[in-house]
DNA sequence: AACTCCATGTAACGTGTTACATGATTGC
DNA sequence: GCAATCATGTAACACGTTACATGGAGTT
């Protein structure tokens, strides 16, 4: 149950509508740690207005509804943060990827990792600005919402990018010595 | 689909039973890539085959029942990996909670930042042996499969644990210069 | 004989995505 | 008036987890 709360989470920072944080899930937030599309957000809103652990705060034009956390959900939000499990759940497409990397025909690995270690580059080119920015409006000393996530970012993203280098690298040596440990996935037809 | 992927690609790897790959998940690949329990598995495989993508080699002791990759498989894993998506899937609890460690008070955030850092430590005491064996083995010019993937899992721990430590300075010194700039999640009752 | 591990599966439920549907408001 | 954006929702489907069920093979 994490949706409820990273919208807890949200909604702790500043109080929202549906709509608004179906958008927050549209950045960084979706990027790389949790995703979610508003057909899945409106219904846990309303299930979580039920158990008391946000309420409607205002309802303005447009039908927009506008949520408050309760103490009952600041306290289930601070619990559930406090309290992370051994087996957090998982599930990252581009990390899978790097697992099967190596049943690439090592031509194809290359250009595979190669890309990785672009994509990376370009993301490390829009976040790293962003963080200057808000480091030269806050200074050192502040930490604005979302200040230590976009710098969880920039480590990852700087962390695969050294990654899919070196991965490149051992795999030009292994193929220059003759032995890529890997059962070629080659084209077929 | 990307659990039917993975699936391809460690069959590519080598012939395996719905067991033998459900045990897969509960190693490194679960722990960082993606989670599978065999109740998907089993069904998967079996649709799988329907669809031509993988063959049942042989069918042994206590029912059971090898898959290996067939032509189409291959090519189907092939065409996956080398076509990476602008938005891939992105569920991770941990990055979650690490969004949203600035909804909490800084007392609680600096034991949450703190145990994160240990967690990491700890899983790279595990990772960094488990690889140096691997190049021992296999000297620098092998590569053996996971060592990629294994490399990445390092690389990862260590970027999160120096993150954390970072996080946990810049709020302290946000908290000596008294403007945290969050809204504090405080115990209720 | 009892226990553990191997090995496969089904059913119910929870969670997330895609497609569909509706209507108000704002800017041009 | 038209288009874009705001704003909410439902229904069908896909995917994943938990609980339940079954039985063979090896070990003590």
């Amino acid at each position: 149950m994490s949706l409820r709360h990273a919208l807890l989470g949200l909604l702790a920072q500043e109080p929202a509508s549906g709509y608004d944080l179906s958008r927050k899930f549209e950045g960084d937030l979706g990027r790389y740690a949790w995703q979610a599309g508003h057909t899945r957000i409106y219904p846990e809103l309303v299930k979580m207005a039920e158990e008391g652990l946000v309420a409607v705060e205002t309802t303005g034009a447009r039908g927009r509804k506008t949520y408050v956390v309760t103490d009952v959900g600041r306290a289930e939000l601070r619990s559930w943060l406090m309290s992370p499990p051994d087996n957090a759940t998982v599930r990252n497409e581009t990390v899978l990827r790097m697992f099967l990397v190596q049943s690439l025909e090592p031509a194809d690995a290359r250009i595979l990792l190669d890309s990785i270690a672009e994509h990376c580059d370009a993301e490390l080119a829009r976040l790293r600005p962003l963080m200057a920015d808000i480091d030269r409006a806050a200074g050192t000393d502040g930490l604005p919402f979302g200040r230590l996530a976009g710098e969880y970012g920039v480590r990852q993203y700087d962390a695969v990018a050294t990654w899919a280098r070196w991965a490149r690298e051992r795999l030009d040596a292994a193929e220059a010595a003759g032995r890529v440990g890997t059962r070629a996935v080659a084209e077929t037809g």
